[in-house]
DNA sequence: GCTTGACTTGACTAAACGGTCAACTATCTA
DNA sequence: TAGATAGTTGACCGTTTAGTCAAGTCAAGC
């Protein structure tokens, strides 16, 4: 009962935009109140800190997107590293759409929020959350590399080391792109990963 | 002539354990006074603002610290495929070493500080420095690789490409060493590396 | 159509922050 | 040893920031 609102809604893209296009500390509430077109009082009603709206914002957004994504692109019924593949390329053509939409390279936020935040005692929560996100990333590799394994597709390995690895390069190339601001490092990323999974054959799948 | 002084490079000392024990934007000019044992006059008379700083701290590391070991470490008289294991082994040698000190892992202020900057326009000239610093690293790579190449010990590449998929993949794993705060995940790296630059063989220094 | 609860607003505070400055002090050199 | 030079200090200013609050507005449901 009582009026409704999208203010918090509104909040939590402005928050994400911001946060990813700049960064986490650069970014004030006053930032990001302007931008959500909302007032100050209105976001102390939603939420009672930048941390715990950085928090709810990316919840959201794994929720409503990522996961979604990751459960159509990872399922059972494509081959392991088919999965991984066309995991690769949507990755690669979602950037591609944040850059013409922002101007620039963004990476993963994920990523760069996490490495800023992790270290900093003020800020576990978010650091703790991010962690928490990377880990989920991860574990829909692993699941991958398991069943390629199974399957004789690659190599013997320990798939969560693997997966650690492979989390590594893709997380490391993207940071790259981002402040390289530069794309095109991300189309050897494919082959790159299928060759430190020790793919016995490594389907490029060049035009 | 006149008085001497030492506070400009506690200043740099203090600047560059902050941020790479927190993040740039985490930490103000009065934390860095403070650490340093300076008074803000002071720090206004040696430097114009916290970017500032930060690139000459960061350009000092690198002249002193970096630029002298990647030298010796990427020595001409050393085969080029040693040339790297010895460098990630110094590497992990360090990360460790650092973890002991701070508590914590810190992975590569150059990555992180990068990332975290590289997007701002109003730390533009923090961005630019740390690309650099990027592609200085790069450099060192990139001649091994052209070397192994001739050499006939990596599988027929592009040197600069392949350059940057192993920048990727160190800097996206010490990431991940310091968003998770664990050092092990750099065991793999080693081989790991070997392997994305198609080494033919992997020599593998397990003890 | 009125009440209740959901949300908004703008004005406010206190602290933190970046930045300035005139006066002071130490040290090197001639 | 006397000045010129290099560096220090603390007090100060204006702005930005996080965070609060009492009063007001709006819509849903009875």
């Amino acid at each position: 009962m009582g009026r409704t609102s999208d203010a918090n809604e509104r909040l939590m893209d402005a928050a994400l935009d911001l946060i990813w296009e700049e960064s986490y500390g650069a970014v004030t509430i006053d930032d990001i109140c302007k931008r959500a077109e909302v007032k100050k009082g209105s976001f102390y009603y939603f939420f009672s800190s930048k941390s715990e709206l950085a928090i709810a914002a990316l919840e959201r957004l794994w929720n409503e997107e990522s996961k979604p994504q990751m459960d159509s692109l990872f399922s059972s019924s494509v081959e392991p590293l088919a999965r991984i593949t066309a995991y690769l390329a949507h990755m690669i053509a979602f950037q591609s759409e944040i850059q013409q939409k922002h101007g620039k390279v963004l990476g993963c936020p994920v990523s760069s929020v996490g490495s800023e935040t992790c270290t900093c005692s003020e800020e576990s929560a978010v650091g703790n959350k991010m962690r928490d996100m990377f880990n989920r990333k991860r574990k829909y590799y692993e699941s991958a590399i398991r069943d390629a394994l199974a399957e004789g597709s690659i190599e013997p390995c320990d798939p969560a080391e693997k997966a650690i690895a492979m989390t590594g390069l893709i997380e490391g190339t993207l940071t790259q792109a981002r402040i390289l601001n530069d794309l095109t490092v991300l189309n050897a990323l494919p082959d790159l990963v299928l060759r430190v999974l020790g793919a016995k054959q490594i389907t490029s799948a060049k035009s």
